[in-house]
DNA sequence: AAAGCTAATCTAAACGTTTCAATTTTGTCA
DNA sequence: TGACAAAATTGAAACGTTTAGATTAGCTTT
């Protein structure tokens, strides 16, 4: 920039004027100083107007896993969004664990970002006590964490997975195995809160033995699912609390030599985009990814724009039952056990 | 620092020393040091240290399209042995198109990332132009782009679509609809060559007309599969070049009332978790993404230790044939219309 | 005890911007 | 023409680090 002010011989205060076109300068220096600019070939260096302004134009982005399609369908609007509002994004994932969370996000305020989306891992109050520190706009997308006063978007996770239930029920399932997320999150713990209240709902007992932790994870649903598969009375139905896990129930359901729909009926929550040609055709709740991106997005960049701190604002939305073909009705035992 | 420096009543370069550990200090001023940085709860501010540094420790990652199991199995590993060094990534799509790829590849530069991993959209000379202005370390990845000599880890794509067509040739398939990626992508033209070579080794005739570009997406995809299935003589079966246009041909198969294996067969290039479980299970080539990623990780962290320039380096590794259900043995015309 | 070393510490100048306050230029009006 | 206001331009001080090079302190050596 002391380059282009010498060449254009002005002060680099004008420079900057009509850079950022912060001033206004006259058409005869305008003229000389984009020439110089164009010749030297200058770019401005955000790092330094980043230590002088306070803003890094950049935005923090933490999520559970980047593998799973629910999450990058999410990010990849928000990233849209952003970009289109002229900021970047750094993306970081915790595997789900509230150690490697801490380390991410504080590699982010190192960064200085101006605010974060997080996804939340765990529920202790570690988490709380960093953002309180960061003092950054935060929005938490599809959990939230106990204690945290940020804005936030989530999905009503108990009515998605009280209509899924009701719907198997509807079907005449009563033994409905439940593969749980982790239970110190907010979407682990209110799916299971709507698998218990549809079976309340339609006076089934709540069966401790039929639901099984499978930390949003492949491979500890496959195991957690084999449990369920090899009891005596193995559940006519199992209901999965995410993507991901779907898959481990399905791996399970075929290393038992089993057959879904016919053997078994499967559901679960996130939706897939090759749900319908693919069989058995999964049963799902598909959440409104388009939706979440868009208003965590919003959010951020409400908040970045208008440094006032209204209260936290929390959006609620809703899933959708997706009906295909991996659910069967259910007759009772002696039919099931014959297929 | 300069708070931290009054309350320990040392200069801010003594802080500095030990924050660093650059140079020695004695141990009475440093016991001095840590107790005011933990009093204060000082962080070094990145920025500044940046600006003075030069080094951002952040990486850009540039790929199409996030929704892509492929480039998020990748972006995975490559996130986590930058993190393992201290790296932060910042991630940007181009959606394949060589104009977004500009902004976004702008959009970093502008924050000063110390390197770049892109998977290149297009072809023509404007990222060369673009990256030999920025003078960072780079390295390609998936893709390579011509002209421009960088640091690279692709696939041997040309072997890799022989192989599995010559499983199809093999099967008794003659005539074989094959479904393209880009055509200004090394990936598009690299599988389609080894389409070429696979029927002329089997002495079958090129025809123009089996082979539709589907661009890498899904949508597209459909589209062309729908013109080859409408064919009087359609194609016994479909080759995709990659996991998104699959979904896409699968799609039209089934809206055209068709099925796969039993009325045509199908394969494509990119893997799927799921692909064992669900019906049809389809016969895939698997990318070594785990490699691929730590390949590109490693490449990028030694061109940013050791700034000698050794002459860019490409590496060049195999797909694997994952022979499923989802082809069947073609006899002749008579047999398969019948199905 | 003075000189010469080494090790520890400090001073101050960068890094490339932004921005406030001060200065210069231009224009208007009596 | 001079006075004054408005507009355009500039000087210089930040922002929070790092890092030469200067300085000081603490030893050894003769």
């Amino acid at each position: 920039m002391l380059d282009v002010a010498a060449t254009a011989s002005v002060s680099v205060a004008t420079v900057s004027a009509v850079v950022n076109g912060t001033a206004p300068v006259s058409p005869e220096l305008r003229g000389r100083i984009e020439d110089a600019i164009a010749a030297i070939g200058y770019k401005r260096n955000a790092i330094a107007r980043s230590l002088k302004t306070g803003a890094t134009k950049t935005i923090g982005l933490v999520i559970a896993d980047i593998t799973n399609p629910f999450f990058t369908d999410v990010v990849a609007v928000i990233q849209d969004v952003l970009h289109r509002a002229g900021y970047a994004m750094m993306l970081c994932c915790t595997d789900e664990d509230p150690e490697q969370q801490e380390e991410q996000i504080s590699l982010l305020l190192d960064r200085m970002v101006d605010g974060l989306i997080i996804a939340p891992a765990g529920d202790d109050h570690a988490l709380e006590r960093v953002l309180k520190r960061a003092g950054i706009p935060t929005v938490l997308i599809d959990r939230i964490n106990h204690g945290i006063a940020a804005d936030a978007v989530v999905l009503d996770n108990q009515r998605a997975v009280l209509d899924a239930i009701d719907y198997l029920v509807g079907l005449g399932h009563l033994r409905i195995g439940y593969i749980s997320g982790s239970h110190d999150t907010s979407t682990g713990l209110g799916r299971l809160a709507g698998y218990r209240g549809a079976l309340e709902n339609a006076g089934i007992p709540y069966d401790d033995a039929l639901v099984r932790i499978g930390n949003f994870r492949e491979k500890d649903a496959y195991h957690a699912a084999m449990q369920l598969l090899v009891m005596p009375d193995r559940p006519s139905a199992i209901f999965s609390a995410n993507n991901l896990m779907v898959i481990g129930v399905m791996k399970a359901i075929r290393d038992m030599g089993l057959r879904c729909p016919d053997d078994i009926s499967v559901s679960s929550f996130d939706d897939f985009p090759w749900a319908d040609v693919f069989q058995p055709s999964l049963t799902t709740i598909a959440q409104p990814v388009q939706a979440i991106g868009e208003h965590a997005a919003q959010l951020i960049l409400e908040r970045l724009a208008t440094r006032m701190d209204r209260p936290p604002r929390q959006i609620v939305l809703s899933g959708r039952l997706m009906i295909r073909s991996s659910c069967r009705p259910f007759y009772g035992a002696d039919r099931s056990t014959v297929a």
